[in-house]
DNA sequence: TTTTAATGTAATTCTTGATGTTGCAGCAGA
DNA sequence: TCTGCTGCAACATCAAGAATTACATTAAAA
């Protein structure tokens, strides 16, 4: 099972915002022409990026702005803001495991601190990657297409 | 989203699979029993174990047994055997961005390095775990609850 | 050889979540 | 007031996970 594509989308506006702030208005209608989808999906996402305090959007007049300088922002932070995870967990388990077997009892106790271990693993590396190199990279490519 | 429930009953099957080797025969309805589902969602599984070659199962007579000793099978051997990714990619991108704008046409250029760096982050923890550890672990807690 | 107990697998249903779409109320600046 | 945009509810669609039933196939034991 893929995380899913809010996240990269998410990416993707952080890095449109900046791109066109100089040069044009960013309203969920324009991104969701980059991106190829609907305004009200932008919507949504842009509605969980500002409830988690990385980004505002002025509404009426419209566009929106990162509350941080883009260096602060992390991948974990999006990630974070976007992915909505039953209790924090990544891992599912199968529910109701018999308590009759011994095995079954003690699944939890046995697995919990080596999957949250793996977990960990995944959200540190993230926190190495910044909307900031998103912004950088994007102008090395432009660049390179010149 | 999470990672699907038939990874962790995976390695509920191993576990089971070793406590009981010389006590009961593995079969799926054994194995059912304990993890407290379907005897068919169970065959599914050790059909995908026994096609990445980590199990046998014997058919007609039923039961199972590792092909490997336990300290070889790696979390990661479960996990590539059991979930299956698009492209073995883990994070999802909106189809069809718009190659009329520049960050759309780039931002698989952008992020894929990255995502895959995340990713092999996660792949590599899994890696330092084995079947071996949740048979010791199981008996350390069977020890304690007696 | 027949019986028996498993596996292998197709087909179906149910549920959930991601995604896409329409419509409209609310807001703020021109 | 008019205009353009956000916020949000209400659906529709689609795919995947999970559960279940049914049945053919297999191999050992009786």
């Amino acid at each position: 099972m893929q995380i899913s594509s809010r996240f990269t989308v998410a990416l993707h506006i952080f890095t449109c915002a900046d791109a066109f702030k100089d040069d044009y208005k960013i309203t969920s209608d324009f991104l969701a022409g980059s991106i190829n989808t609907n305004p009200v999906i932008i919507r949504k996402i842009l509605s969980q990026l500002k409830k988690a305090g990385l980004i505002t959007v002025a509404r009426g007049t419209g566009g929106i702005a990162p509350t941080k300088p883009l260096e602060e922002i992390t991948f974990y932070d999006v990630y974070e803001a976007i992915e909505p995870l039953e209790n924090g967990d990544l891992f599912n388990f199968h529910t109701d495991p018999n308590p009759q077997c011994p095995v079954g009892r003690n699944i939890h106790a046995l697995l919990d601190d080596k999957l949250k271990a793996i977990q960990l693993a995944m959200e540190n590396e993230m926190k190495n990657y910044t909307i900031d190199d998103l912004r950088s990279g994007m102008q090395e490519l432009s660049a390179k297409e010149i």
